[in-house]
DNA sequence: GAGTAGATCCTCT
DNA sequence: GAGGATCTACTCA
């Protein structure tokens, strides 16, 4: 099985624990996002991220300081995963940044797989790699093993963590659009808080026009 | 190809 | 008891 290359480093802590999240969602494209469950690895970079800043962002499930069991992992030192289950099927997996006690988070919505694509096969129950398998929250939580038993999992352990290979996408390769099925946020759901890249075909979302 | 309904269960009110 | 940071399949054109 191919794995990763040795040149992979994981983000520091301090790659979290900065103040602007918009910063750290567009730092975070291009980046690797890996699992290492029982020692089967599984790994993406990251395509598509949408922030969400805390107590100010209506669609954020700490919007006005809410703080309950649930997203009591938000309220944490960044640097740990963010995991819960939505619409009873779909789990989602999020970064949680900022220091301790500003809940900003950062849902990671697609990778591109790069290894352990028959695992991921094997999880996700499709037959043949395509665009579908890491696209979307939902899919790439089930790909990647990631399920609501990992709330709060720290982003640098050995089983699970982020990581740069000195990859960087260019400028124009990101894009910014409003994030994805927050309408019941209000203006809120308008927000420039998604970022993609372009022309990544794992990228998730209405189907281009 | 585009639009819509249904799945399914945890969490908060 | 209601609803949600979604996905898929099915219908209709």
């Amino acid at each position: 099985m191919k794995t990763i290359n040795n040149s992979m480093k994981k983000l520091p802590v301090e790659f979290y624990l900065r103040d602007n999240v918009l910063t750290i969602a567009k730092e975070l494209l291009g980046k690797i996002l890996v699992t290492r469950w029982e020692g089967v690895e599984t790994s993406g970079r990251i395509v598509e991220v949408e922030a969400y800043e805390g107590i100010t962002d209506k669609a954020s499930h700490a919007h006005g300081g809410r703080r309950t069991a649930r997203n009591e992992v938000m309220y944490a030192a960044g640097g740990v995963a963010y995991i819960y289950l939505c619409y009873g099927i779909h789990h989602l997996v999020n970064v949680v940044t900022h220091r301790k006690d500003t809940p900003h988070a950062i849902l990671i919505r697609a990778l591109e797989p790069i290894t352990g694509v028959e695992t991921m096969l094997l999880r996700t129950g499709k037959k043949q790699q395509d665009h579908t398998l890491t696209r979307g929250p939902g899919n790439l939580s089930k790909a990647l093993g990631l399920y609501r038993s990992q709330n709060g999992w720290p982003l640098n352990s050995k089983e699970f963590f982020i990581a740069e290979d000195g990859f960087v996408y260019r400028k124009q390769e990101i894009a910014v659009s409003p994030r994805i099925g927050v309408d019941y946020a209000g203006k809120d759901a308008l927000l420039p808080y998604r970022f993609y890249i372009n022309n990544s075909a794992s990228v998730s979302g209405p189907k281009k026009k």
